[in-house]
DNA sequence: TTGTACGCGTTATCAG
DNA sequence: CTGATAACGCGTACAA
């Protein structure tokens, strides 16, 4: 049962009609009014030190009088730079709902970006959209790009290298010429790995992201160094690969439990959710008959019963790096591609049973829990 | 107990780097390419009727041969035009986290900016940032804006008004001036609230979102309205004011609970998951001792339990709906100020107790759940 | 129907 | 240190 109320259209009473405010707006008039050359007061705008003070106090007088702005888009015509860099997320709508992470990019992006004078324009890159990014960047818009994809082989990012745009990718791309910021992937999947080997468990399972994911394949190896440093053999039983959704992780655990792990690693929370599930069903508990990790440390992790031990990353600090590295590649045009590993931090909660141990439970409260 | 994995920084294996693609890229090169004149260019580009089919054909072949696009820099200049729009955003960095809603509404400007050829600029709006919204407008780089505020005498919007820049906002804003995109928020409100009272339900109590919110103070006149007109007064004790948050609905629904309501009416979802919560630590069932009613429809409305009964937004509609009165606006510039109302679904689950109906439930079923 | 010429507001390159 | 002046790439009256 249900009803619509209906759609309205009005009109409102009419105020003082967008009444424009009064303010010289060139650097024409400015130059006339405090009586020098365009020039000097572009120099002036621009901190050109080959100005006087005197005549450079006397035109920033009369540029704040007038509420002066320089038009950014006369500025790019002449200078060949836009200032605005284009944040492109062409990962299906349904990933940016349920999950905080992109928001957390975005805003990370937004932040470095203003902190660095430059604007933001956001290229969603779906399928049906009319203008690609290669389009965007070829029409001027844009210095630059921040390339946010969630398949790393995504068909909008080699026309848009074609177009000698600088790029930086989040998350290591296929395509080796791009620059790219990351966490690192390897090593903290080996982290956690190592930390449930530590506490005696010895049929680790791995429920691994889809292997067309670089980030899936790192995790994927840092799983094995760890098993393979603590000189055990990887029981190939013991992996299954998932997409890292919780349909996927529970399906994932459906499959593992045949094989009697006792501990297992999801190479993201929500397949860990589901693994989670998936165990209650087979009337198993964690941490007492399986112990449980996983990867990310979204919201999700903190609110599960038993709360999830994982690798927390901080997509803001992605977004924040991404866009930092961008402006560098930018300054220097033929730089040679770089790349950026943040670091993560190990999140142990009492999924993984170590909560036995009071004394690591007691600072894990201190230093990250809530 | 955590671990840091090291931040790294590293440099990539020199590939061909950026080899950029030669291709004619300014409106002269094509005339001289096509052997007209520049203005004939312009005019097959911007699809002017004064041209002659033969060259017009001709034109676009050379135009397509080169893989020209017009630089939007140099047009945006001539033309006074960028074809940007600015979507502002100044709501605390938490909410953006919690709650689907602005990645949503993104998506929606995103989508209808770009099916109409516009560009989308993300602005923050945060205290601490350097850019405000009015600055950008004010320097010539989007041509309107989309406002998006929780608080909605934003202290952005003056300033932005008076730059004389096309606005939008989302949600009826305090001023008057502003043309904007809303959901009908009184009555889904009313509807809601009747639905409770048709049950049979008499004392329905109310967790109000902030009176300085638009959006609660309609929500709050249409469950007032809704209860006036089934013939019964408003109890002021069973009316809350909470600020849309989970806590402020579990310390609404404490208050409340002394007056022995038998439904409830919270203003968001987020107050409704609260004040469940607290009616369980009262050891009070859903819907039985005490039906309850939310407000959004987030995805938290279907999983709770029982399913909360809601009235449903679609955020993506409200953001495609502003950029599009945008566009209007944009068209003719001394417009007066308009409005748009969009629909809501009143969607009944089980936590008003309704499901005891088979046929309500059926119905909802096959219509709107899952 | 097509071409000429000017203007959009800035930056950058010259002389002075 | 300062001021002309030429780009920047495109739109558009106006003329042809």
């Amino acid at each position: 049962m249900w009803e619509r109320s209906q759609m309205i259209v009005g009109t409102l009473p009419r105020w003082e009609a967008g009444r424009k405010a009064r303010v010289a707006s060139t650097l024409e008039e400015i130059a006339v009014l405090s009586g020098v050359s365009r020039s000097t007061v572009s120099r002036v705008i621009n901190d050109d030190p080959r100005v006087s003070e005197a005549t450079r106090e006397h035109v920033l007088r009369v540029v704040r009088r007038e509420g002066y702005r320089p038009n950014l888009t006369a500025r790019g015509l002449a200078s060949g730079r836009t200032n605005v860099i284009a944040a492109v997320i062409p990962v299906g709508f349904e990933n940016v709902l349920s999950d905080p992470y992109f928001p957390s990019l975005l805003h990370g992006m937004a932040t470095a970006a203003d902190a660095q004078d430059h604007f933001l324009m956001l290229s969603l890159g779906e399928p049906g959209f009319r203008h690609t990014v290669d389009e965007i960047a070829r029409q001027g818009v844009v210095d630059g790009v921040v390339f946010s994809a969630s398949q790393t082989d995504d068909p909008l990012l080699s026309p848009l290298i074609a177009t000698g745009t600088p790029v930086v990718s989040v998350g290591r791309p296929d395509d080796a010429r791009v620059s790219f910021v990351d966490v690192d992937n390897e090593g903290s999947a080996r982290q956690i790995t190592s930390h449930l080997l530590r506490l005696g468990h010895r049929r680790v399972a791995l429920i691994a992201g889809p292997s067309f994911a670089p980030a899936a394949r790192d995790r994927s190896h840092g799983f094995r160094s760890a098993v393979a440093s603590h000189g055990l053999r990887v029981d190939e039983n013991l992996v299954y690969e998932g997409l890292f959704s919780e349909a996927s992780g529970r399906a994932g655990m459906r499959a593992l439990l045949e094989h009697r792990p006792d501990a297992v690693f999801a190479a993201s929370d929500r397949m860990a959710a589901g693994a989670l599930n998936e165990i209650r069903a087979a009337g198993l508990r964690v941490p007492e008959d399986i112990a449980l990790a996983g990867f990310d440390d979204m919201p999700l992790a903190r609110e599960m019963e038993p709360p999830l031990t994982t690798v927390r990353q901080r997509p803001e600090r992605l977004g924040e790096a991404a866009v930092n590295l961008l402006l560098d590649l930018m300054a220097d045009p033929n730089a040679t591609p770089k790349r950026v590993m943040l670091p993560t931090e190990l999140i142990v909660r009492a999924s993984c049973g170590s909560y036995l141990n009071q004394e690591t439970l007691s600072r894990q409260e201190r230093g990250h829990l809530q």
